[in-house]
DNA sequence: GGACCAAATTTGATCGTTCAAATTGATCGT
DNA sequence: ACGATCAATTTGAACGATCAAATTTGGTCC
């Protein structure tokens, strides 16, 4: 391992001192060229690296942001996607020479906790939340401690969607499921049933109106015949099969299904045995090893905007009553990823 | 925000100087009983933290672990089970007053670059490796340079098992596909095909060999019978799916299916239709959802002896020619988790 | 009561960096 | 030529904690 060199090292083989040494890394423009090229030089040789504590310690900036690991929601981004998410957030985050520290949590007051513990030992400087929902007591912690944070999903209710209290990046579920839905009514069905959560749950509620829509103004149905059609659930794949079973024996023919997520779509696949089409949402590796049409969402662009958002003029922080140049947020628009199914018969057990 | 309050503050509060707080904090027994409650009061008073920068700098330790995101590892620990992994390593170092850093890399040389990245700017302390591989670079780098490591996964081929040159945690899979095998013979099945990777694979090649010896050992067949229901191939679903119609063409009749992973589990069972009984490995969502065995490796377990080698008295690294009390790794064993399929029938499209 | 020793507590120095103020050296206007 | 101005660089201080050494406290023994 050896000793590792500080700055002082690198300004005495520089032959200037720390603080240029300093200026150079982090004020280049007040460098004069020739210094600075000679300190360059002393730094690639020595392989100095600023020591990320002692720079924390004086900036009172740790470059970190904080993350709570959450495996089992299941309403929002679940499971896989929330590992995507990481995944694209960290690696775009290393870029901006910032560093992803994860946490878990049990609950939203044990997570404020957290915020708590990591934000006044200056560990993290900076939170990213994921799968808001409504009236939540995390944003409100974090704006009343004024801790910068920006939420993957939108405040649901608690604000104006156009003037928000805080940052957000989200994905236009409606939309997406309302063009699958579209997609579906091209290819000719009419009768599309959508397998979703009860209400009220944001995302949930924001994906059916889109379905709704869509058949409302191309189906050709009557609203009560399109209200009979929806089967609210929980999630998780035998609900999605028992749901499809309950729409067959109810509303009878179905020719279609939209599902809230992959795992309700994977079991609505399961008992049509794969003969109707059935998109789901979040394009899951299930999705593709199965083959049926998913939404997939733009993951990469949420991790980044959310960078965006944290590291630009507004720093993670909606200043009350300041003019905003940027924006405050944004709605990305999801993809419709069609697969012809791999298997052709496939029944659920009549347990 | 505030100011957050210093040691200082503490110790004015408490009438004792900052040593004594310090020492309350980390030493508790160098401080008499009564001052000791004194400062615990001014403490939880005034809602102090130590700051963990500052801490770090003095100490220059970080109590800090790194690990690298996978997602798409084809060995090992895949997908969602790095997923749990990853969440349960968190929670239990939570308890150690650890944090856990994450970070991506494209390939070993560039996890290399991040070691060396984390490490010289004392952002992290030690690191976390999964899937390791025969020799592996990254292992070799981390002795070289003295950084404490543990490794999820044995030091394949490259030292002996029982006198490690690092610390390392590791599941049986080896047992895990041997009991799974026995299992199936104990039903009465006997022609048990296993689809695996391809050689050489260190935990591809150990979780054969426990198939290989259970067949030899009570399977009633010749070793050229066993070796003709043995078929290699790349870990996804329809390569799973692939390797058994290319087994039933070639060896004929096939009683049950054992595989390396879910992947192939999922592809053999739609393939031959949940008529016969497939097991996989990992026990992930896929397997629970549509309803196949899977061998369940015991991810808490693993956690915790890693962080447990981490924190005990190798403190992450074996000293080399000296002697060791405690054991310098452990072997887990898997149990499996026996599942009645969900799905009736199921053909993969002939295309 | 004073000498001695261990336990308990305090003080001085330091970790590696950046901020703020001070210094240097060159250029310029009058 | 002389101070004023400005760019470039250096020096002193501080961030909040712990280590190492020094000091005080308290008890025991002769």
């Amino acid at each position: 391992m050896g000793q590792l060199p500080t700055i002082l090292d690198v300004a005495a083989a520089a032959g200037v001192s720390r603080q240029t040494v300093s200026n150079v890394l982090n004020s280049p423009s007040l460098v004069r060229p020739e210094t600075r090229e000679k300190v360059e030089a002393a730094i690639a040789g020595l392989g100095y690296r600023p020591h990320a504590s002692a720079r924390r310690l004086r900036t009172q900036k740790s470059s970190t942001i904080g993350i709570r690991l959450d495996p089992l929601s299941a309403d929002g981004i679940s499971g896989s996607i929330l590992d995507r998410f990481l995944h694209s957030l960290t690696e775009q985050a290393d870029r901006k020479d910032l560093r992803v520290m994860v946490f878990t949590a049990a609950d939203s007051n044990d997570e404020i906790r957290q915020f708590k513990r990591l934000s006044e030992g200056a560990d993290v400087d900076a939170f990213i939340l994921t799968a808001t929902f409504h009236g939540d007591p995390r944003t409100q912690w974090l704006i009343e401690h004024g801790e910068p944070f920006v939420t993957f999903g939108r405040p649901w209710g608690t604000d104006d969607i156009s003037d928000p209290e805080h940052l957000w990046v989200d994905v236009d579920g409606r939309h997406g499921i309302r063009e699958a839905t579209i997609h579906l009514l091209g290819t000719g069905a009419r009768r599309i049933a959508y397998i979703g959560w009860h209400s009220p749950s944001g995302t949930g509620d924001d994906r059916r109106r889109g379905w709704q829509q869509a058949m409302e103004e191309s189906s050709g149905l009557r609203p009560e015949e399109i209200a009979a059609l929806h089967a609210p659930t929980e999630d998780g794949a035998t609900f999605g099969a028992e749901a499809l079973l309950h729409l067959e024996k109810t509303a009878g023919n179905i020719e279609a299904v939209v599902c809230a997520s992959d795992a309700l779509a994977l079991g609505a696949f399961m008992h049509s045995a794969g003969r109707i089409p059935v998109i789901g949402y979040d394009n899951t590796p299930v999705a593709s090893s199965i083959g049926f049409s998913s939404i997939e969402q733009p993951i990469d662009d949420v991790a980044g905007g959310m960078l965006e958002l944290l590291t630009g003029a507004h720093g993670g922080r909606v200043q009350p009553g300041q003019e905003v140049a940027e924006p405050t947020h944004q709605l990305l628009q999801p993809h419709l990823v069609l697969r012809t199914p791999r298997v052709q018969a496939l029944t659920v057990r009549s347990n």
